[in-house]
Formats: structure tokens, C-alpha cells, sequence
DNA sequence: AGTTCAACATACTACTCGGTATGTTGTCAA
DNA sequence: TTGACAACATACCGAGTAGTATGTTGAACT
């Protein structure tokens, strides 16, 4: 937000994460390290200093960035939220049944706690923290934001499977249990899923197969 | 271990979590507020004087019983698997095919997750911290047997669904792939799960029920 | 009655970490 | 050429924390 008015333009000017682009540069270099940190040890055992070493930098930079170690977290947050949306926005009008509508979006989702995964790990901790409220006041707000922003795009997964469980083609009781259910299994690959050295993307849909093929199971679509 | 040779007997001398039965009942009383507090607040961002204080007590109190916070993390952890376990022997030796003693173990496993849920998110926590290196080589040693401990558990899932796919009841790929898939579904409501006020018995077995039902179908059980 | 010792509480230390205040440098506009 | 400023680095402070060293007390044993 208020992109500076007339940032000096030079190399390296933008990136992207999980097809998301961050505006800065260097900004976006520290939030894949923070991603990285955050994945590595958690949000608590983390510190300043540890993203910038891992950057070759000091302190000045990060917080010449961010105005303090909650708001870092909370943006690689948010830009592993937006990354998500991204990757299952051109799904959302598409033509077809419920359960293959599901299906598309499931491996899109799953796919991309593998590939972004540090982001995808942040995410899920910062659910936990916010759910154990342990943020100021004033995060305390952002946090609300992010957390109504990941419930919106659970919402979307819930809306398909409940129109796919009238259609009959799944079978569960509770919604809200399933739900739950449902993601844990698709994020799954975020505690066990490590990237293996000359590892081609063949085998990532393999994984991505079957971890979609056991939930769609346990969702009760016949096969 | 080394149970005092003639401890002062007081009243309140043991007390059971899970089923396991804990010798000393200061102890025992240490070790719920450690799992309660690592639950709350990670294991990171608890503080010895946390714990303490959530005793009515000081540091004298647990630094008398442990040497340090890592060895009463990993008391908690071992606490935690020794209940799982304490649960799950009894339905080793039972007679019936082999999806019927994975559905009774299932059963079992994710009303223990629900039950003594402070001290299974600890042995979930411990896993990562094990997992991500963040143990000094001592505290190693030790945690290297914790894994162990928790990895026989698995085994011996694993040799279970293993034998009901030979008998034809059970339909997965790679039973690698699949046995994390089954054990973050069961263990799902360590995440999610909220004791209300005022529930009963059957409202968890409710729970119990969707889970392992949704967790069977993953596992390609016919219904 | 006196000794011992487990089970703590109290007081203290060394160190880390989040955050701030300030210095430095390269770049761009005028 | 020269100010201006973004983008850092450096130095520092205060709060919190793991761990230790030592004091205190009540009960058991002799």
C-alpha cells in the first residue's frame, strides 16, 4: 500500500510467490527468508536477527522494511493467503459438476502447499497463534483481517462440497467437521512432504494424486 | 525412573493421565501445567515461570524435579506416548480381520487424541522440534528414543492397514505416503477439537465416529 | 530435642532478543 | 557540484528468560 510515489527504479525490481507478484525487490527477498525462518523454527524461536543473517544483512534492513517482527509475520501471511487465492480464482466459474469442480481445486490447493510451502507453514501457524490469541491490540485487527480473508477461502471449498453432497455425489454428516477433515488432509504435505534432490515435477502430482484420491475417499466420492 | 528409595508418603502420591499412572504426584501436577502451557503457548514462547505460575509456584519447584526445560518437555512427550500406547495394547492380540482391529485402534487412537489432548499436541510439537534439529546433542540422545517410541507406534498401524489391503478390504498406493495421511486425519482434532461446556460422552463419540469413518474411506474401506 | 533432608521459595546472573536512535553510503534530481 | 533521501549498517537499551546458588521449613528418624 501508498507504493512509494517515485521509488528509485533499478534491477531486480519485482518477484513473485506461488504466481503472486510482491511490488519491492528487496522487500520480497526478506519475506522468503522470514518464510524460510519462520518454517525452519517457528514463529517464536525465530528472531530478527536470524532472517537477516540468513539474508547477509542486519536488523537495519528488516525493520527499515516492517515495523516490527508481528507485521513481517503477517505479510508472509498474507502473501501465502493471496497465492492460494490466485491458484484457485480461474477454477472458481468453471463449467462442470461439483465433485469435479472439488477435485480441480484440490489438487491446485494441494499442489500449492508443496510448492510454496514455507509461506503455506507461516499460514498455518499464524492460525494458531491468532487462535490462541497471542497478539497485541493493535495486530490483534490485522490478524482479524487475515483470519477472515483464510475463512472466506474455506468457504469456497465448503460451498462446493456441500453442492456436490446434494448432488449426491458425496457422503458426510457434520459440514464443519468435514471441512476440517478435508483441510487437514489436503495440507497434509506441509509436516511431511520434504523436497528430495533431482526430484521431478511427475513425482510431485504423484503425491498430489494421492493425497486428493484419499480425501476425495473420505469425503465419500465413489469410485 | 529410581523411584525414591522410601520418599516421604504423603497424600495426593500418584495420579493417572490417560490411563498411565504417574509416580509422584508433585510431579504429575508439574506435568499437566507443562502440557497445558506448552499447548497454549507453543513450547518456545512458554516460559518456566509460566508454568510455575500457573501452579501458584516458582521455578524452585520444577527446577527441583527437572533439570532443565527440555527434559520436562520431553517428560510430557514421553507421558503422552506411554498413554497412547497404555490404549492401544490391550486391542493388539484381538481376533477379527485386520480392518476390524484398524477400526477399533482408530477408535481408540483419536479419542486419546481428544482426551488428553494437551499432552498429544506436545508429542505433535516435539515431533517438529525433533524433525527441525532445535535440541542440544544431551537432549538428543534422548529425543532420538522418543522417536523411536513414537515410531514403533506407527509401525504398528502400518503393519495393520498393510494387512487389510492384502486382504482385499483396503485400497492405497504407498503406504508411506498413506500412513501420514491417516495419522494427520486421526490426529486432526488436535487442531481443531474445542471442549464445550456441558458435552457428554456421546457428543465425542460423535466426533470419534466422523473422523475414523472419514479416515476408513481415505483408506479405501468399502461401506 | 536434635539432626537430616526433601521440597520448595528467594535472589541473582548471564544472555538473548525486540525495538530504537543514529551513523553511513550510493543514487538521483536540480 | 550539491543537497536530499532511500536503503541500509552500527550501537545501544530495556525487558524477559534459562539456569544457579542459596536460604527456609516442615516432617521423619534417632
Amino acid at each position: 500500500m501508498a507504493a512509494g510515489s517515485h521509488l528509485a527504479v533499478r534491477e531486480e525490481e519485482a518477484r513473485t510467490v506461488g504466481g503472486v507478484t510482491v511490488a519491492d525487490g528487496s522487500r520480497a527477498a526478506i519475506l522468503d527468508a522470514a518464510a524460510a525462518c519462520f518454517m525452519a523454527k517457528g514463529y517464536a524461536a525465530s528472531s530478527i536477527d536470524d532472517v537477516a543473517r540468513s539474508l547477509g544483512s542486519t536488523k537495519g534492513r528488516i525493520y527499515h522494511h516492517y515495523p516490527s517482527k508481528g507485521d513481517l509475520f503477517a505479510d508472509v501471511f498474507r502473501t501465502g493467503m493471496e497465492a492460494n487465492y490466485a491458484a484457485i480464482e480461474p477454477l472458481r466459474d468453471i463449467a462442470g459438476s461439483a465433485v469435479a469442480r472439488w477435485r480441480r481445486m484440490a489438487m491446485v490447493h494441494t499442489r500449492q502447499m508443496i510448492v510454496t510451502r514455507p509461506y503455506q507453514r507461516v499460514v498455518w501457524e499464524g492460525v494458531e497463534l491468532y487462535l490462541r490469541g497471542a497478539t497485541t491490540p493493535e495486530q490483534r485487527e490485522e490478524f482479524a483481517r487475515l483470519m477472515k480473508y483464510r475463512n472466506d477461502y474455506g468457504a469456497i471449498f465448503r460451498q462446493v462440497i456441500i453442492a456436490a453432497r446434494e448432488a449426491g455425489d458425496m457422503r458426510f454428516d457434520d459440514p464443519r467437521v468435514t471441512e476440517q477433515l478435508m483441510f487437514v488432509s489436503l495440507n497434509s504435505p506441509l509436516f511431511w512432504y520434504t523436497p528430495r534432490p533431482g526430484e521431478s515435477e511427475r513425482d510431485i502430482e504423484m503425491i498430489v494424486a494421492q493425497v486428493v484420491d484419499f480425501t476425495a475417499r473420505g469425503l465419500g466420492v465413489r469410485t
